[in-house]
DNA sequence: AATTCTTACTAAATCGTTTTAGTTTTTTCT
DNA sequence: AGAAAAAACTAAAACGATTTAGTAAGAATT
């Protein structure tokens, strides 16, 4: 590998100086008069000596990366590499590439994250947080750090944020299940107790609930950490079955919750949707061949990327954003399959 | 947000050098014989304005990122998504932030990332290359720049490279299918045609057949194009289903594969595994509970993620590797479920 | 008492850009 | 012809660290 050809380089050898060669290089030629015939010298020369900028010293000076972070909880999650996929392309068609964080519902570790990459001078975040307060959101606010909330947010928050009706999706699964004439219905969410989605999702099901005076009793209202989640499930359900009081439904609030639910009730023999329907929140490919297919709430994943994405770079170009969008919530689908099918 | 402190006002704060700050921050101070009273006061006075290094003037100088890049076909695909994950927590663990890359098995993609990330100077690469000769990468070893090859690999490289046996992979599909009786077998997989982990299980499927006087006839060695793998899938189904000439098994070479084909076997009402058995390459924690349940190679993704890692850590230290440990082969499981059980 | 050796430190160069604040030369205007 | 304006360029500073090649002062050696 030869030595790296630097601008100095491509000076000297046109007899200019650097400022002239970096002028033109950034298509400031014109702004500051550098004659054409000198711009088309300059050009010819990058190209014979196959100058690359040195992308490091360039960040140093300007303070900018052309990198964007990524901090979701979990990038092995579906729901989430696919996020990451959506926003890589995006990134990528506009010269930047994407560092991802998975923070494992941990507000320790995803506040280690951002520290980290503030101090990498990343030039914005995308963040699907697991704090429990919108705290570290309004200091990067004022700190003017470009960043985007997805998927999770907080009441009357001052950072972007792009999210879907949680609310709606709750009462369309709600809907669905009276009018196939379950009553008696359960719900599996996961802790910890503040994450947006989770609660939104089970009162918009409540409400649709209670409107038709059917209600969740408690110990049907179950919330496991993240990490344990098969374990409680496989617990609870068993639980259930021995007592002869099993659900009439189960409602899932991810995608994980909805495997694990799946596999556990596969493993005691308890056929769905005969003995207990399920429906989930979350589509997954999978979802649509298992037997019997799963019936979803499912979310805009592209959309939200494209939302997302693009309201992060207009904060990094330092372009205006009207109050309207500074908080987007899109719409969620129900896609009825065979579990929550009554015979 | 205060203006930053830089290590030239924690040395004009105490009347030293920064020479000095730098050599007590980066713990070179006993070796320069700074005098322990004045590192305590440098060490001090950096807690108390709470100095934190610029990662970029420090990266400019040193030429280095504490950024590792991943290269894989699919981010979204989930064998990469967990072995991402893997990694991830790995780079976290000894400081290094990952950035991640689909190239979208397009040879050109991957050359022009691989050009990116060169130029934005990360430190080392881990990549699931579609290239179709190791020529860049004998390139990328002349350059000294740090990476591992995985899951696909070339003959004879002079790249490190970890993949799974994926022969032996094909042989043990091949020797419990034909255990269960199974004799008439179709395959498919994913073109491009140099693929090695894709050639690697047909090759060592075949060979295991051959050994029991068993061959694939060459229209049921299927191979299709990641973007259309649903359509071909869907089309040869039908093709074989109204020609009534269905194969008693079908192996799939990748998850995505496997999935396409329980979903569009599912959609003609092919019953599993009494019309057709499946068995797939790649587990994943979805196949467990699909009913019926399918059978797979399952390849060790945390390993494989170690040994990648461990392998490009050392070379970014410059620390000796062995010949042996240059590549690394991984050994796989057979997970037996009902998709492949003769009934 | 002059020389060498230690100890404890520092000045300045360096990395490769971008940008500020000019300078020099030529043209235009009155 | 002399002043003002425009055109075409440049020197040097700045960004914030690391590192090379020292220096100054005192202690030890001869």
């Amino acid at each position: 590998m030869g030595k790296k050809v630097s601008i100095d380089d491509i000076a000297k050898s046109l007899g200019v100086s650097k400022t002239l060669v970096s002028l033109v290089l950034n298509d400031k030629g014109d702004k500051h008069g550098i004659s054409p015939e000198t711009q088309k010298r300059v050009k010819a020369k990058i190209k014979e000596l196959n100058y690359q900028p040195n992308v490091l010293a360039r960040g140093f000076r300007m303070g900018k990366t052309n990198t964007i972070g990524l901090l979701v909880s979990d990038i092995s999650n579906r729901f989430y590499s696919r996020i990451a996929r959506s926003i890589e392309d995006l990134a990528w068609n506009h010269g930047y590439t994407v560092v991802i964080c998975s923070t494992d519902e941990d507000i320790n570790k995803e506040n280690e994250q951002i520290r980290l990459l503030r101090d990498r001078k990343l030039d914005g975040l995308i963040i699907s947080t697991s704090q429990d307060t919108s705290e570290l959101f309004d200091k990067l606010v004022e700190a003017g750090l470009p960043h985007v909330l997805i998927d999770r947010t907080f009441e009357g928050m001052r950072s972007l944020n792009v999210s879907v009706d949680n609310f709606a999706g709750g009462r369309m699964a709600a809907r669905h299940l009276l009018h196939q004439g379950y009553r008696k219905i359960a719900v599996f969410g996961i802790t910890p107790d503040h994450i947006s989605t989770i609660n939104d999702r089970i009162n918009g099901f409540l409400s649709a609930l209670a409107e038709e005076g059917v209600s969740v009793p408690p110990h049907w209202l179950i919330k496991t950490p993240f990490a344990e989640m098969d374990k409680t499930i496989k617990e609870k359900l068993q639980q259930f079955y021995q007592a002869g009081s099993m659900p009439e439904a189960i409602f899932t609030l991810n995608n994980n919750l909805t495997s694990a639910c799946m596999l556990n009730l596969r493993k005691l023999s308890i056929e769905i949707p005969r003995q207990v329907a399920i429906m989930g929140f979350d589509d997954v490919s999978f979802f649509s061949f298992t037997r019997p297919s799963i019936s979803v709430i499912a979310q805009p994943i592209e959309r939200i990327s494209e939302v997302a994405f693009d309201l992060l770079l207009r904060q990094i170009e330092g372009s205006k954003i009207s109050e309207k969008e500074k908080s987007v919530k899109l719409p969620v689908d129900i896609i009825i399959r065979e579990s929550t099918i009554k015979s």
